[in-house]
Formats: C-alpha cells, structure tokens, sequence
DNA sequence: ATGGTGGATGCTCCA
C-alpha cells in the first residue's frame, strides 16, 4: 500500500501536475490539501478517468481537502468533533482495513495572532479526535500538511526559526502529543538526507537554496509503523513549471 | 526597508 500527502495549493492549476504524479507513482491513496475548490468544480472525472475515485471536502479561495483512492471509501469524516469550523481542512474515510485521516493543520500566521491561538486550539481538538480513531482503528494513517516542523532536523536553520510559527515551542509539543498517542512519524524510521524538507518558500529563490522546512508528514498507528517500508520526499514536482510550494511525501506499507 | 512570490479574488487575504 502506497500512501502520498500534497498540498497543491490550487486544484484547479496544478491538476495536470497531479496527474501526471498519478500516472508516474500510482499510488493507492493520495491525499491534497488546499485545493481551492468547492465541491461542485471538483474535477472528478478527469480523476476517474485516471482509475481513481475522489473524496473532497472543499470550500472556495481557501482551504479544502481532497482524497484520491484506488478503491472506494466508506465512513468519510469532515470534520473534527466539537470544534464548529467552516474551514475545510480535514478528511478522513476508510479503506479496506485501513483509516486514512487527512489534514491541513491551520498556518498560524504568527505567534502573536489570533490565527496561533485558533491553530493551537485546533490542534488540542485534533489530538482528542485521533485519540477516539487510534481507538477504532488498528491501521491508523494520518496524512498531511500539519504546518509544523518537528525538529532542528526539520528546518534549514533552527536559529533563524527558533519560536517562529511552524517551529514554536508549543507546536513542537502538539505534534509530541500525536506521537504520544501511539502514532509515529514514519519519515524517521529510516535514514534521510540531511536537508530533507517538503515546503519551500516560492520568496528568495528558497527551492534553490534548499532553504526549506519538513511541515508535511505521514502519521501512522504502531501495526503500520511495524508495516512501513519507506517513507520519503519527492522533491521533483517541487522543480517543474509553475510548481506548489510543497513537494509530495509518500510512504510504503506492507498491508 | 516587514521585504520577497504565488494563488484566488476583485480595489486584499492567505500562506
């Protein structure tokens, strides 16, 4: 089972990128994030045509989720309990044996905004929601932008981001607290390259420079832990033409 | 010098 996480960041341009992906990795499920569409302008045809079924959660200009899938899901999920949100930053559905929960963590902005509070929030929200799926769920995967570097391995220069958005003390702790839970970050179980990040900022030639951060991750329950054969970037999408800003994750599974 | 770039929207917000 082969499991990718992408922001796209616009549906609507980078759908013949994502495409293509398709085409070159095929894998079983795919998870975007901020595709920028409301369900009615989803181009699910072009993705059935492709051989894959589509789940989405989209609003407009913002946001907006979306799964593809080799095989159709059952139990979709929209939404986190008890945290009323017009935003459509999560999905989740089931696959087989296998729950898949996607997500676009909320950026925060900036420590000092309203937006960190919302997104620390979120995330206190989050952790009881998964805390609940972990339950049902023994193969758990959640996917996605989580808008959060772990650690000093995760950002290009950890003095630069000390107590910034994305590598905040308190975000560090909340992504602690998902791996308290019994979820592991599949990226670390086997050796990356130093500078292994999936965000480049498009400002200052940050591509370029590799002057990026690793935000988007692959979570997984410890039977799929036990079961991940790999886990690793694809930094090419990353180079193409009129690219996302982000660059695909995808992860293995023996199941 | 609070920049710089890209996407969607529509005289600006979000990342």
């Amino acid at each position: 089972m082969k499991i990718a996480t992408w922001n796209v960041n616009s549906l609507r341009v980078r759908l013949p990128q994502v495409l293509q992906w398709l085409q070159a990795h095929k894998p079983d499920l795919l998870a975007l994030q901020e595709t920028k569409l409301e369900d009615t302008r989803f181009p699910e045809a072009d993705f059935q045509a492709a051989g894959y079924h589509a789940l989405y959660s989209g609003q407009k200009t913002y946001n907006g989720v979306a799964i593809l899938a080799r095989q159709q899901g059952s139990d979709r999920v929209t939404d986190i309990p008890g945290l009323d949100d017009p935003q459509r930053r999560v999905l989740g559905a089931t696959f087989g044996r296998l729950r898949l929960i996607n997500l676009y963590v909320p950026n925060g902005e900036a420590v000092d905004s309203p937006k960190y509070a919302y997104k620390l929030d979120w995330l206190d929200k989050l952790t009881g929601f998964l805390s609940d799926e972990l339950a049902r769920h023994e193969q758990l995967v959640v996917v996605g932008d989580f808008n959060i570097a772990p650690d000093e391995r995760d950002v290009y220069d950890p003095l630069v981001w000390e107590g910034r958005v994305l590598f905040s003390q308190p975000e560090r702790e909340a992504f602690k607290g998902l791996e308290a839970l019994g979820l592991c970050d599949t990226f670390r179980l086997f050796d990356q390259p130093d500078g292994s990040f999936s965000w480049w900022d498009y400002r200052m030639r940050g591509f370029a420079r590799n002057l990026g951060l690793r935000i988007d991750h692959v979570l997984a329950s410890r039977a799929l832990c036990d079961a991940c054969t790999g886990c690793r970037v694809d930094k090419e999408p990353r180079g193409w033409e009129r690219p996302s800003d982000h660059a695909p994750v995808v992860a293995q599974f023996e199941v």
